[in-house]
DNA sequence: GCAAATCGCATTTTT
DNA sequence: TGCGATTTGC
């Protein structure tokens, strides 16, 4: 990218009188205006602490930070707050938990307790409710939650069929209340409720923030944009940038409509579109914008660049998926042994997961590098979220659904039948599970035996807990783990002894990340429960992926693909029914499946391949596929239908091997 | 209470 | 086909 900013971005930067929307294309340097903005408010005179930057994952924000941090020095950025939309609202929740009636050690549930606790809910008493539907209110919950509808509004509007569901999102939150929790969508609705409610409250944030960054805009749902609204007020002191072309997550609740939405509700609003791409070649904007172009748009934009026309895209075509994967496995080890490349240059991308598994195969075989993104994150593993569970409990015992993760694990001889009557008997006394265990009531409806099993548990929990409140609190940690026997119950349940001692080196790189964030925390309180709390919205994971990107062909969704770039791109699966997938054709939702490409090609750098099957293995059996309509809406003097004559799989694999053969010369 | 067997389901998933 | 969730049988 040039030192200089092109004069669009220029004016993205300085216009701070207007609230002002900035259109950014795919690879045109929004995350640097963003960057270059919060210096020049700086520079300008308005403190790094009255200053917020928010996105959606903490990816961007971990790298917007580190790019303020090349612009201004310390001094200058102290108190500048750059975080995702959920970690700002978790910082307004725990600042103002008094006002909102929360106890400051709120749990965060994440989307498994949530539905542990509906599911719980349902057998306990929300007759109305059937368990088999629990997804479905789940889904339900969220859209609500996503679209800024409380209980008493759902309730209102519910039509016959989803009242029981307008119920049981009056009954979960009360519950999550109850328990001192907050979901994720709460993390956004409550800071928005709160304002609504407490005008004085919402002045001193304003005060606070007096300038607003919003970065991937296009993606905000309702609630998050309330949030926006209230946060900048009526002068509108912000700047948000987005593309409507990239929104790709209207499913899980974005609202797109909330670009041109900006335009209704700030009359002043200025509108700035960058257009120049600095990452791919000609051809492959001018592909990508008449794919685009099938989209209606409250917006025109044309992307182009000036580094060159580049190659044709080419277009494979495949007899069975299980060529596609070959051909390409064999075709990347080629080009990059005749490039001198690096295998980190490329990427391959899809719709849907299942479609790594043969890519994943035939890369292992030519003993090709990959990583695959997107696949599980360090807190879905079961003894991370063991071990969080135990501290959660510890530091709010009415987290039932750590409870019950943890009550027979490490075995404790508690199983179904005693939680069950546990629970019946909790509900009715509307207390939650730890409190159950020590009432006397409880004995009529237990034996001895479990009664004493769950006294002796929570004795200990309490015990442990005060410990760590009073004594070395980490020491205490690692005495816990060593209480529960934690090591040996991994190595009896894991598959192999590798795996059991990797978990275990897991469960200590967690404690010690506490530890560390603990000693972070400059001044602010730094409880085990706010440590536990922000711990729930982070990724450990993520960092350590990012090391390990080096010289790995990068398997990854089109969703995951967003906001990254490679040299060389094969899109694949380019066929009805995947790309469109099935389900959107059948729900008329074409457009977002358009966009889905565009990100895809938007993604490539100097060259494009897409590819298709004329037969696919779907669920066991074989089927004939057809190449994606996307396809036929591409300029076709820029395509290149280079594979219409099949190779031979043996040829195919002749080809690999012929690599492999020059790689050892080359080496040699 | 637990392990094995069977069932059932299969886009995408920032936090 | 392949995985995870639930059910079955000991």
């Amino acid at each position: 990218m040039p030192p200089k900013l092109n004069p669009q971005q220029q004016a993205a930067v300085k216009i701070i009188d207007h609230p002002l929307l900035v259109l950014a294309g795919a690879g045109s340097g929004k995350t640097r205006v963003i960057t270059e903005k919060i210096a020049y408010l700086v520079q300008q005179g308005l403190p790094a602490r009255h200053i917020a930057a928010v996105t959606f994952t903490n990816k961007a924000a971990r790298e917007m930070k580190s790019r303020v941090s090349r612009l201004l020095d310390d001094k200058q950025s102290r108190g500048l707050r750059v975080s995702t939309f959920h970690s700002l609202g978790l910082d307004i929740i725990r600042t103002e938990h008094k006002t909102l009636g929360y106890k400051s050690a709120i749990t965060l549930f994440d989307e498994q307790d949530r539905l542990t606790l509906l599911r719980n809910l349902i057998s306990h008493g929300i007759k109305d409710c059937d368990i088999d539907l629990v997804d479905n209110y789940n889904r339900q919950i969220g859209q609500w939650k996503n679209a800024f509808v409380t209980p008493e509004q759902a309730t209102k509007q519910a039509e016959a069929d989803n009242l029981a569901a307008a119920i049981l999102y009056d009954a979960y939150n009360r519950s999550l209340k109850a328990y001192n929790a907050a979901d994720f969508d709460d993390l956004i609705l409550l800071p928005v409720l709160l304002f609504q409610q407490h005008p004085a409250v919402l002045e001193k944030w304003q005060n606070k923030i007096r300038y607003l960054l919003v970065d991937e805009y296009q993606d905000t749902n309702i609630t998050q944009y309330q949030l926006v609204r209230l946060l900048a007020g009526n002068l509108g002191r912000f700047t948000v940038v987005g593309d409507d072309d990239q929104s790709i997550y209207a499913w899980r609740g974005a609202q797109p409509e909330n670009l041109s939405q900006l335009q209704k509700d700030y009359s002043r609003l200025q509108v700035i579109k960058l257009e120049q791409n600095y990452r791919s070649a000609g051809r492959i904007l001018k592909v990508a914008n008449q794919l685009i172009a099938n989209n209606p748009h409250t917006f025109e934009k044309r992307l182009w660049s000036d580094l060159g026309y580049g190659d044709p895209l080419r277009v494979l075509s495949h007899k069975t998926d299980q060529a596609e994967a070959k051909q390409i496995a064999a075709e990347i080890v080629h080009h990059r042994f005749k490039q001198g490349g690096s295998y980190g240059d490329y990427a391959i991308l899809y719709r849907g997961n299942h479609q790594s598994r043969l890519f994943e195969r035939e890369l292992r075989e030519n003993n090709v590098p990959y990583f695959i993104s997107g696949s599980a994150s360090f807190f879905s593993y079961a003894e991370i979220k063991d071990v969080l569970a135990y501290l959660r409990l510890m530091v709010n015992p009415t987290d039932d659904a750590a409870f019950l993760r943890i009550i027979n694990t490490p075995r404790r001889e508690i199983g179904p039948s005693t939680l069950e009557k546990l629970g019946d008997y909790a509900n009715e006394r509307h207390i939650s599970l730890f409190d159950a265990c020590s009432e006397l009531g409880l004995q009529q409806r237990l034996s001895d035996k479990s009664v004493q099993r769950l006294r002796q548990f929570c004795d200990w929990i309490n015990n442990t807990a005060q410990k760590i409140e009073q004594e070395d609190a980490f020491k205490s940690i690692y005495l816990m783990l060593e209480q529960i026997n934690y090591q040996q119950w991994l190595q009896e349940n894991s598959k192999t002894p590798a795996a059991a001692e990797r978990r275990m080196s897991n469960v200590y790189e967690l404690v010690e990340w506490l530890q560390r964030l603990a000693s972070n925390e400059q001044g602010e309180e730094k409880s085990l429960a706010d440590i536990i709390a922000k711990v729930m919205l982070l990724d450990i994971l993520e960092r350590n992926q990012e090391q390990e990107v080096n010289d790995q062909v990068s398997l990854m969704t089109l969703h995951a693909a967003k906001g990254l770039e490679f040299p060389h791109v094969f899109l694949i699966g380019m066929e009805e029914n995947l790309l469109p997938h099935q389900n959107s054709i059948e729900t008329d939702n074409i457009e977002e499946e358009r966009r889905l490409a565009y990100v895809g090609i938007t993604r490539a750098q100097k060259t494009l391949t897409f590819s298709y099957c004329t037969h696919r293995k779907r669920y066991g059996e074989i089927n004939e596929s057809e190449p994606s309509r996307f396809l036929s809406e591409l300029p076709e003097e820029d395509l290149e239908w280079a594979n219409k004559k099949q190779l031979a799989p043996e040829e195919i694999k002749q080809r690999g091997k012929a690599s492999l053969a020059q790689l050892k010369s080359m080496l040699a």
